[in-house]
DNA sequence: CTTGCAGGTGACGTAACGTCATCTCATATA
DNA sequence: TATATGAGATGACGTTACGTCACCTGCAAG
């Protein structure tokens, strides 16, 4: 029967050895033999639970979580639950992000830095925290139920004409005419990204409406004026030359 | 000139008397006055201080960056760098989370959990885990030229047909027809879907194709036959009566 | 005089290891 | 044969941003 020492199977399953130790030493993982000098030593069952143990893990659950989940396998609820405290975490990092890319781009735009501005925004969105155990007593139902609300809005489309806004404002402000080569290139790209995901002028301003509501609600930051759009109509005139 | 206790700045900030203290021991938020007996007070510009570290915290930065954010001001490059770090945190929970989902799909249709299909799954897409730091030599042009692919396909729409996609395939599987209750109900969910988010027929078939591509590619999951795009069109024809 | 309250200071605990420092044992080499 | 090397083991401390004790203090109310 093939045993395989720490070194082997770490180098196997790309982990560290302190990890396989830390895991032994948890009672989470334990090798079946132990020579007398104390090397460990894994059987195909032990890199089997590993393997488990990898899986779980890679769902960010806590090994905690984990070690009653490899036997007592109530999968579902701990599963579930999990997931809600997933939808949480990810919601929590989106909203970083978000505000993240507001404060560059208002470097980008050179303006300073109004904190005040943007303490309203974050305290608006501040995120009470819970604990997962917290989701524990919701039924199986949140998993169907549950929309995504929070991250409706973060395609790369979407991305791309925020991008598109904001240079966009940045020209009305310096005062620069659509029918420059910054319009003519912005006025490209705005027909570049209808095309690939649009087909029709409609459509391109309907998704414009939808985006027009996202800075101002989501970001709380530069709301979008009738200007901006008829800017975009003339710049995607002059590139259409 | 006006100065508040630390229970009346925590109560203000919605943040613990401990955490202010902490910050003070850290020397990250240093009180101006302290009493003879040592009680601290804080001034005016101490709280817009601790405004500015707040918010810096919202973006999930380490209250050592934003000590030196403080006054180094150099916010650009900071700023970026954990836009990036923040991008991949973001894709990794989002894996976690449509691993998470997957796992009980997996569940929900009674199949027993095939631990070796789910461990290809996650080896495949194991994420090599970098830290923020190594991002600091990336110049600004990341921002702007950084593509966010990971993100591009998790909008609430394209999860609601992923969720029909696999009750369509469960009815396939257990023989239910399209003119069924179920499938009426299914129909008249992918007719609201296609109402909601576009209005013609072919629209929505695009995006179904679209859609079509991502559980095999993304979850390596449920790879969706063409009985599944018939199935769709009887259920709504059935709805549609 | 006691009670309560609002403040203070250590000190330990947390999750999942990384990173020493130090030790043992077996093998390969000078 | 002496030794250098590598692969293993075992503590123990460090990490983050505080939460949570235990215990002390000063001040006003009952």
């Amino acid at each position: 029967m093939k045993r395989w020492t720490t070194g082997e199977v770490a180098k196997q399953r790309n982990i560290s050895i302190r990890t396989l130790r830390y895991y032994d030493q948890i009672h989470l993982l334990t090798p079946s033999f132990r020579e007398d000098n104390g090397k460990r030593y894994y059987s195909e069952e032990d890199l089997f639970k590993l393997e488990k143990i990898l899986i779980l893990k890679s769902l960010s659950l806590p090994l905690e979580d984990i070690r009653s989940l490899l036997d007592k396998l109530s999968y579902k609820q701990i599963l579930i639950s999990h997931y809600n405290y997933l939808q949480e975490q990810l919601s929590k990092w989106q909203t970083s992000l978000s505000h993240t890319a507001s404060l560059i781009n208002m470097i980008d735009l050179e303006e300073a830095l109004s904190w005040e501005r943007v303490s309203e925004l974050v305290r608006h969105s501040q995120n009470r925290s819970k604990k997962w155990t917290d989701y524990f007593q919701e039924e199986e139902k949140a998993l169907l139920e549950k929309t995504i609300p929070n991250l409706s809005s973060n395609d790369e489309t979407t991305r791309q004409y925020i991008l598109l806004l904001r240079r966009m404002e940045w020209c009305l402000k310096h005062n620069i005419q659509p029918e420059s080569d910054e319009g003519s290139q912005i006025g490209s790209q705005l027909i570049e990204l209808s095309n690939e995901h649009f087909q029709g002028e409609t459509q391109l301003m309907e998704k414009f409406w939808e985006v027009r509501k996202l800075p101002a609600e989501e970001t709380g930051l530069y709301p979008i004026s009738e200007d901006i759009l008829d800017f975009a109509e003339r710049c995607m005139a002059y590139a259409a030359t």
